[in-house]
DNA sequence: GACGCGAATGAATAACCATTCAGTAGTTGC
DNA sequence: GCAACTACTGAATGGTTATTCATTCGCGTC
């Protein structure tokens, strides 16, 4: 073994500033996740992180700084890989960019807990931090809209006379978050899959002819 | 004018306990609302209500009690009034209760913005805290039973064999606590009456025989 | 192998905040 | 009108926690 190893945890060792923030991006979502947004103190992050009290004030000058950059890292992602899909034109039909987008809302990754823990977590405070609600929120219109015009185009092929895309996007939208929020408080009375089949149901109905109920 | 009064900030005055207690909670949702959960600190409350630091030690001898007692105050009222209309038998038919539902669940007093704002402030942090959970959800089983049997009923009397009752009842639950968050948030995005029109299209693509999409 | 620089440490500091309690004022019973 | 009692007050206390910064240490360079 080297004189230095990151999981020896005697000897420190000097490593970029990248790897040092998402090191401490994660003990904080870690920490959320654990013990709730006003649980989270520099201590309980900088030990978790295997580190020393003061390096998070380090890289991020404040604690204030360290809880943004943690929920922007988690928004992040998720916008970026649900604008790839609800923009893409690479799948062989409607019904299969729709499959995409249920699937990746209820993929493992997307409702790892950790994750909506420190989701739910800001929005719970969102109303009254203005912070908060604009790192949420940035990408929120441009993904309804994106998804209305998808349904629209699916409603246009499948002629649903009576479906309204704007409305069963905010319904879609809105669904997907009461389901997390759901699976996330009480795992056991709606499981992952349950949430997903609770929401293939409701994408079944408004378009029967492109999405069927069971898998 | 009587030599006190509530009114006059001057003069102090003895009331019974559970006038007192009201008090403070009201006040304790205003700064959750307005400040949110990390942001609510005893002085803060007692202030908001017009009393002196002491008071809320007084009568609910701890912090944590105080917004006990406070997420007790707005689901017990939710619940009771929930399950007096899922357990009537005073409705003509099963559309109307279930038209009674929907009315109930976006109303004024069920949405009001204090009221959100402290459910999803507990929410944020129920999976991290018991307690939290245990109050959130008391209930919400007894409810999603209760829900599953109306919406069961409805079934057998339209003859809708494609729909699950039971992925209904957690899909209509879902997705009323999804508008909730979204309303409370993004109020300008989604108003309260497109949220219940929302709610509206999912329970009419549901159970079309029964509920129109439109008012 | 020692010099210099930047990363990392953690004891010390200062701010904040829940809780206490001795004292004050209103109320009730006589 | 006077105790006795109860609700209420807010300065003082003590615990917790973010932030600072003098010091230590690792690592590349010469």
């Amino acid at each position: 073994m080297t004189k230095n190893s990151n999981s020896d945890g005697k000897t420190r060792r000097a490593l970029p500033k990248e790897v040092r923030k998402e090191q401490l991006i994660r003990a904080t979502m870690k920490c959320i996740a654990r013990s709730g947004l006003s649980g989270v103190t520099m201590a309980r992050v900088t030990t978790e992180a295997g580190l020393s009290l003061g390096i998070a004030n380090l890289h991020f000058e404040s604690k204030e700084k360290l809880l943004l950059a943690t929920l922007q890292y988690v928004t992040a992602e998720y916008n970026r890989d649900q604008k790839s899909i609800l923009e893409s034109r690479d799948y062989p039909n409607l019904a299969a960019q729709i499959e995409a987008l249920l699937q990746f809302d209820f993929s493992a990754a997307v409702t790892e807990k950790n994750k909506m823990a420190v989701w739910f977590a800001f929005l719970g405070e969102a109303k009254s931090r203005p912070t908060y609600q604009r790192i949420c929120s940035r990408q929120d219109s441009t993904s309804e809209a994106l998804m209305t015009g998808l349904f629209q185009a699916v409603i246009e092929e499948g002629a649903y006379p009576d479906t309204n895309a704007e409305l069963t996007a905010a319904g879609y939208i809105a669904l997907v978050d009461g389901l997390w929020l759901n699976t996330l408080v009480a795992p056991r009375r709606l499981p992952r899959k349950k949430a997903r089949r609770v929401a293939r149901q409701y994408l079944a109905s408004a378009f029967p002819q492109h999405i069927s109920p069971e898998f």
